[in-house]
DNA sequence: CTGAAAGCGCTAACAA
DNA sequence: TTGTTAGCGCTTTCAG
């Protein structure tokens, strides 16, 4: 048997009075009485009474409500963002509808229009690697829509976003290395239309030029974030015999690759090569050596997302945007501290 | 200037026909000619008319919305858990809704109330530590949503589960650990009401019976799941001079305490002490010595919880009840490989 | 093939 | 302090 939902009207009728009395009372309307409140809460516990959201949010003509879109959840530091991100609003009251891009423009594209019909107050994203441009995220501006990005960031979209300071992480890595006496310091980087990856190619850039060191092209390397890239990226340069004797990887995964091939070459970390990985994933400080990197912090970085999406939701503002950095840190380890500076 | 939505009825309006027809035109109904709903298509594109989902659902009484209660998003099985559970409810055109309990038994609840009342179609579910039974979650069958459990199951309540074959796992595991000649195993498990660190726990139990091995309970914990715990729940064995051969660790992280205990006191692993951990962290296959674990599939896990979801939500039947059990995947590595086994 | 009419469950202005 | 009334935007039965 199928039931049918118990509904104000039910609860009313019970109590000979209007729906309009039992809502306000269930929303603890002061002008209701407490002896009418009293009486509607008896009859909502016996009838087993489920409020119903959806109707109330259509009533009401909006929901609390925030779509969230990612690249892929199961990488630890979104699941971090995701639950910084749940923290925040669940205190808040809102809900939460997530979605995943798995780093394609159509599922992305896809999502959003279903957080729109969905008439979410606020969506809070990371764009695919397959997004080049933001024509896609200015129908959430244009829908009233609080937009927040955050990580990966699309410049030409006016809106709030959140990001690590990739220039200045990477700067600081690029400096630790080169205080260490590394000189010929080789970079590992990502696809140049992804500004996180522009930035960490630019931080290097400026340590390189700070201390005088040229750019040495054959060296720099723009599709080198995976473990496979990472290990033979090293393992072509080592053919050409053109070995740097420090690598700074704007990815741990690359990093490992690297670290991999040295084991598997003999090549000794940190003597004759120094390796800076970047996201400080859980294994950088339990592999043999362990591994520098720069540590981004996912919770805070989503808690600050979820602060500015609500922010933006209540101020009604159409053209808000604000922008919160967050400092990665340097963790510095085996890898790359062939001074042994204590750490 | 807050723009109103345009709706059906602009639409209409704007075709002088009714809102029916471009409603019907939008589901692509078969017996409305092409030619309205090329009209139709047209008025929408020129009004960018964005379909109000909320509305539908309510009218329709029931959203294509799942919702899912998980104890800490930001663990990685966990979140390998929610990327496969979007995969597949993506797929079929279902939303999810994400809450997170952070094994507080009140907030799981609260979460459980609102996914009711956004009246989602079936509620997928992890529960936390702080939860003995399940009586709160009969009210989400008593209303008629599909219930499924994962991983963490109460076995109170009649519904579909997805589980790890945890005892058989945990039976594997120590027989490995026997078939290396350890002969001292002991035992590092977690609170024995949480069913897969019982279920753990008898695997345990039936491995050494077979062996014939008694079990020594002084060597038997119930609360070392953490590196902490790990750590000093080895320190305390060594302090009282009953150090094991071996350790099972029902979890890496108490596994990895265990293991840097190891270091620290220059134990040598897996000569003088084996360790085999259980969940296959990634940092398992960096450490040194290489953790061996038993691998759990989140990914599938997640797969076949949204699977019995949307079979028990197209049934509709009452009292449906699947069981998945997913078989955990021992991995060899070298903490306890001292026979240097071929892996 | 399309229209008319009713209503999903709730809330809120206005009235009393 | 409570009731009346209307309607959020959509779908669907029944009628034509």
């Amino acid at each position: 048997m199928v039931k049918k939902n118990v509904t104000i009207h039910d609860i009313a009728k019970e109590l000979n009075i209007t729906a309009s009395t039992v809502s306000r009372a269930l929303n603890d309307h002061p002008l209701i009485s407490d002896s009418t409140k009293e009486r509607v809460r008896k009859v909502v516990k016996k009838l087993n009474y489920q409020p119903n959201t959806v109707a109330a949010n259509l009533r009401k003509g909006k929901a609390n409500t925030v779509g969230l879109v990612i690249p892929r959840i199961n990488r630890i530091f979104f699941a971090n963002i995701i639950s910084g991100i749940e923290s925040v609003l669940n205190e808040a009251g809102y809900n939460i509808i997530i979605t995943q891009s798995e780093e394609n423009l159509d599922k992305e594209i896809s999502n959003i229009q279903t957080l729109i019909n969905n008439r979410v107050r606020g969506i809070i994203i990371s764009h695919s690697k397959a997004s080049k441009n933001g024509k896609h995220f200015q129908k959430i501006i244009d829908n009233g829509i609080a937009l927040v990005q955050f990580d990966r960031v699309l410049e030409n979209i006016n809106c709030s976003n959140v990001t690590n300071d990739n220039r200045n992480g990477s700067y600081e890595a690029t400096k630790h290395l080169i205080n260490q006496d590394y000189k010929k310091i080789a970079f590992f980087g990502g696809p140049q239309h992804i500004n996180i990856y522009k930035n960490r190619y630019l931080g290097f850039i400026d340590a390189m030029k700070e201390k005088n060191i040229p750019i040495d092209k054959s060296l720099v390397f723009n599709n080198a974030v995976t473990r496979e890239s990472g290990f033979n990226t090293l393992a072509e340069l080592h053919k050409n015999n053109n070995l740097p004797d420090a690598i700074y990887a704007v990815s741990d995964y690359s990093a490992l690759g690297a670290l991999l091939y040295c084991q598997n070459t003999n090549i000794k970390i940190p003597d004759e090569i120094g390796i800076v990985g970047f996201l400080n994933e859980p294994f950088c400080e339990f592999i043999t050596p362990s591994l520098t990197s720069l540590n981004q912090f996912g919770v805070s970085m989503g808690e600050s997302a979820a602060k500015l999406c609500l922010e933006q939701i209540i101020s009604k503002e159409i053209n808000f945007s604000k922008k919160v950095i967050i400092s990665p840190q340097l963790i510095i380890r085996d890898s790359s501290n062939r001074k042994k500076e204590s750490i």
